[in-house]
RNA sequence: GGAUCGGUAGUUCAGUUGGUUAGAAUGCCGCCCUGUCACGGCGGAGGUCGCGAGUUCGAGUCUCGUCCGGUCCGCCA
């Protein structure tokens, strides 16, 4: 070993030990006839110390170290004149005798302190450096804690981890593919798996009964800060349960990582049926942090001649309480910013119950004194609250609502970044509508079982099946996500009809699956979450790229490696890849 | 596919109705300083204002295009 200890262990018991500490110089302070010097490594800082007088030849050649050099320095450990309580190493420092350059560095393009000077881009790019900073380092220590408190609750429960492959099969539902050819195999492609669903079923039928991963998998969509195309979940299938045994395992580990992460008893999880978070939160993933739920006004304000209410499908508000003193100003602000594209109200609609009992709105031309108070009766409103009324088609109204919401949670400092709140939210529909194709779509993948009741409705009304299936949500993220499993083949089969596969196109893309199901498969379901994005919420961050040791930017590429990228000729030869024409940037 | 914000010193940013030599902080370099720890003091270097066209007597500033980055909608079973 090179080093005797570590920067961050030292304190006044080893005070006269000779050490040698290895580290990288994170700042050098002179003194004239002294020279400090902060050794950081990653477990802390140590104070080399320096002395003009005592040896001034090892004193200059201190002065000469840069930042970022990487030394080993040999010295005793000492009391300090000075003690820093800031520092856990503070109340020691090392008289140095002599010390090595193991390596030299360039100046470092952006500062490595927790308040770095570097955006983004630039950390990506020397990202390398970013994780020398403690704000990185600690939270891709968190995410080693996360991922140790899962292994473990999972094996205390009898789940065992088995890898599943990552060279798959390309399917037509769900997200794009990333596909990856064979050389083999000419002009056949394999795919990365978006998860190791169907395996795990069939590790279900194979009879493990308990199974988890921590995998790897991917999305070739559309990214944001918190979807990268390669991402990690932790996979989960058992074997003979019910939806109520699955939540109640499952809540464990969640219970489990925040009483050993977190150090808190979060209580039981609510839960909520789908509907009904999307009538009082506008949302399938609400933020349960703070009220203001919506309120429902179709029945309340139609017929007093205002066209927009009178046509609407369904009108719906919310009570910012406490926003008495928005200004006309700040109300047109608003108005405008429900009428951007990314929410799609046509217009924004007030009523100000005003300190003094008044109640004024932007439609008293419609509304009597006496009509808004039967209004504002119905948001319980007290003097001083603001009434935001949305107006159109039931579906976007409720999500704009529902983002309008969050909106003003915000605004109003209602949302405690130090609090969790998960809930669960169950009794998802099974199918979802989609017009520009005339076809319905499984909203949580095809072979998500309907409620037993529902099936009959599978034929006559698709669109009112419930499915099986419940997403785990914590402070208005979805952290994952699962369903009861079809185990008999002519559920399955007739699941695929209605998603408008051919029984060829069904046997072709998922025949191993339904011949699986004809040996015995055992009734069973999961859960999956999404890895990065628990870290996340649990460490308060903005972005899950923050978690990732090597993200990928918005666009999809590696920044620092410079990928992707072209291949050779010759490699594509082989592959039998002819590039097209495309459109040249 | 769409919306929106940004790109100026190594870095983070400011830059007025278009007008002299483009600024600040920090970092960097040099000198001074024996108890600093965001040390301090003095001095210095450092710029293709992303790129290309256009308008203008004159463009960091206005217009168009383009590239790059951030956020969001669509998309993400």
């Amino acid at each position: 070993m090179l080093r005797t200890h570590t920067c961050g262990e030292l304190t006044l018991s080893q005070a006269g030990l000779m050490v040698t500490l290895c580290g990288w110089v994170q700042r050098s302070r002179e003194m004239g006839g002294l020279t400090f010097i902060d050794l950081r490594d990653r477990y802390g800082i140590t104070q080399l110390v320096f002395n003009l007088e005592v040896n001034a030849a090892l004193c200059q050649e201190a002065r000469n170290l840069g930042r970022e050099y990487v030394i080993a320095a040999k010295g005793k450990v000492a009391e300090r004149s000075n003690k820093n309580p800031k520092m856990p190493t503070g109340d020691v420092e090392i008289l140095v005798d002599s010390f090595e350059i193991l390596n030299i560095s360039k100046i470092p393009p952006f500062t490595i302190e927790d308040n770095t000077d570097g955006g983004e881009e630039l950390r990506m790019k020397y990202r390398y450096l970013d994780i020398r900073r403690n704000v990185i380092r600690k939270n891709l220590e968190l995410r080693h804690r996360m991922g140790i408190a899962v292994r473990n609750y999972m094996n205390d429960q009898g789940f065992i981890e088995v890898e599943t492959p990552v060279l798959i099969k390309s399917t037509p539902e769900g997200a794009r593919d990333f596909v990856v050819p064979s050389r083999m195999n000419p002009g056949q492609f394999y795919a990365l798996p978006q998860s190791p669903q169907t395996y795990k079923q069939l590790l279900m039928v194979a009879g493990l009964d308990r199974y988890f991963q921590l995998v790897k998998c991917f999305r070739d969509e559309d990214l944001r800060a918190d979807r990268q195309p390669e991402f990690t979940q932790i996979d989960c299938e058992m074997s003979f349960v019910t939806q109520e045994d699955i939540l109640n395992t499952f809540e464990g580990l969640a219970k489990h990582l925040f009483q050993h992460i977190k150090g808190i008893n979060p209580g039981d999880f609510p839960r909520i049926p789908y509907d009904q978070a999307m009538n009082e939160y506008g949302s399938d993933k609400p933020d349960i942090r703070f009220g203001m739920k919506l309120v429902d006004l179709s029945d309340q304000v139609k017929g007093k001649g205002f066209k927009v209410f009178d046509d609407a499908g369904f009108i719906g508000g919310i009570n910012a309480a406490g926003c008495t003193d928005y200004s006309r100003k700040q109300l047109d602000e608003l108005t405008d910013w429900v009428k951007r594209p990314q929410i799609g109200a046509s217009g924004l609609v007030y009523i100000r119950y005003g300190t003094d009992g008044t109640l004024k709105s932007s439609v008293d031309k419609f509304y009597t004194p006496e009509d808004l108070k039967i209004i504002a009766e119905k948001f319980q409103a007290q003097p001083g609250d603001l009434i935001l009324i949305l107006a159109g088609k039931p579906d976007p109204t409720h999500t704009a609502l529902g983002t309008l919401r969050l909106e003003m949670g915000k605004r109003l400092g209602l949302i405690n970044p130090n609090e969790f709140k998960p809930l669960w939210v169950v009794n998802f529909p099974l199918l979802e509508w989609a017009d520009d194709t005339q076809r319905f779509y499984a909203k949580h993948h095809p072979f998500t079982s309907p409620v037993p009741e529902d099936i009959p409705l599978l034929d006559t009304d698709p669109g009112a099946v419930r499915a099986n299936a419940y997403d785990l949500v914590i402070n208005g993220v979805e952290i994952g996500g699962g369903s009861i499993r079809i185990h008999n083949k002519d559920l399955q089969k007739k699941m695929f009809q209605v998603l408008g596969f051919t029984d060829e196109l069904a046997q072709e893309q998922f025949g191993f699956l339904m011949n699986a199901f004809e040996y015995g498969a055992p009734p069973h379901g999961g859960i999956a979450f999404g890895f990065d994005r628990w870290c996340t919420v649990f460490a308060g961050g903005e972005s899950i790229r923050d978690f990732i040791a090597f993200p990928k930017n918005n666009a999809g590429r590696d920044i620092m490696i410079d990928t992707p990228a072209v291949i050779s000729q010759e490699q594509l030869k082989e592959l039998y890849i002819r590039i097209a024409d495309f459109p040249s940037k």
